[in-house]
DNA sequence: TCCTATGTTGTACTGCCAGTACAACATTTC
DNA sequence: GAAATGTTGTACTGGCAGTACAACATAGGA
């Protein structure tokens, strides 16, 4: 069942729309089979039914990232820096990948709810962070917070869900700056928060021309 | 449809965990006319079959987290205190609805694709936000950030997901504790960020004591 | 009190669609 | 060229969402 042939594989990603588009719910095995050109009989042969498809196609893009990220992981430079390279590398992947993207998002309780996808989705993009995290503290590039655990799980949801708005926006500059734009925005946010360098308490309002 | 008696209302809360267990493909109307007494034909009476369901779950806790944020909001202290103050409102109310929120997280994809919930998981989540940024900047409480956008989408990732994993996580504590303390963790991230204080760039470890 | 509007519920039915069964045919391999 | 493996069309089954409807309950207004 992991041995999908290359072809058929490739077909397959042509149905990744029409689930980003209507959900796997809304997605008739008929309309897949119709969408690839895979026969019906064939996607039973090969595949587990309909959440056979959603594990195959979500598996591929969880693969990916964790690929990537583990690229941009494993360099010499300290944990801060590799920290922005793992964010660029997964909102890279994201935004190639729009439509894999919105089919996870919309049914991200039907993957979490598949086992081998549950702990791919950990494994690509919550544990990269924790442990870029821990590395912090440890190489004395990040900072030592309090709760750990919390940090990195709001972490990953900031990289996630700017990654999935994203992807599901696309917009006129092309994917490339696209994943540009939002990691630079997102290492602003996380690295050095929102907080003015100023004052920390009480300050009446200075207007600016 | 929005005259849902109060008697049915309540009585549908007990069909929030089986939501949020199975899913809702995995939860027949039968199971649910079960589990909270209403027979299924009262169901279809009021509600607009299983979506209705859903989206009557899920319209009353983004209305509840609207509310008290809104509350948390509309205080007259500057932009920051009142981020504060909208990320403890809106994780003490996804706390203390765990089930309702493991439903809106797994069915995320068919929530948005019903218009109504689409537009109040915007106002509940996504919208106070924004408008503290903007106001934050306004009053010098929060930074200028390059892409206002892109940070506050990143920013209501970090809450959310942090608030869903804390709802769907439970704890030793007690929820009111856990939402105090996922809420400090995320201030600190998206206030202070996480890079260390000292040199921006470049910087041999230095090992504490 | 009776009459009407509105709500409540059981029962029976319809239609759709995922998934299966299987036979016929194709391709590969040795 | 025979056996194993893969491919595909066709036809069927079963489960479940949603509907139809009649019987019954309740409330309120005259």
């Amino acid at each position: 069942m992991r041995k999908l042939p290359a072809k058929l594989a490739s077909q397959l990603y042509g149905a990744a729309e029409l689930i980003a588009e209507r959900g796997l719910d809304g997605t008739k095995i008929d309309d897949i089979a119709e969408a690839t050109g895979i026969p019906k009989a064939t996607i039973y042969y090969h595949l587990d039914g309909k959440n056979g498809v959603l594990a195959f196609l979500l598996g591929d893009l969880l693969d990916l990232i964790a690929g990537e990220v583990g690229v941009a992981v494993s360099t010499v430079e300290d944990a801060r820096t590799r920290l922005e390279a793992a964010v660029a590398a997964q909102l890279s992947v994201m935004v190639e990948h729009p439509f894999l993207c919105r089919a996870l998002a919309g049914d991200l309780g039907r993957a979490t709810r598949l086992p081998d996808l549950a702990e791919a989705l950990r494994s690509a993009f919550y544990q990269p962070i924790e442990k870029l995290l821990a590395d912090g503290v440890a190489d004395g590039s990040l900072r030592q917070v309090a709760d750990p655990g919390a940090v990195a799980m709001s972490v990953f949801g900031a990289i996630t869900v700017a990654g999935l708005s994203a992807a599901v926006e696309g917009s006129s500059t092309g994917p490339s700056a696209d994943a540009a734009r939002f990691s630079a925005a997102i290492c602003e946010l996380i690295l050095d928060g929102l907080a003015t360098p100023r004052t920390r308490d009480d300050h009446e309002s200075g207007e600016r021309p």
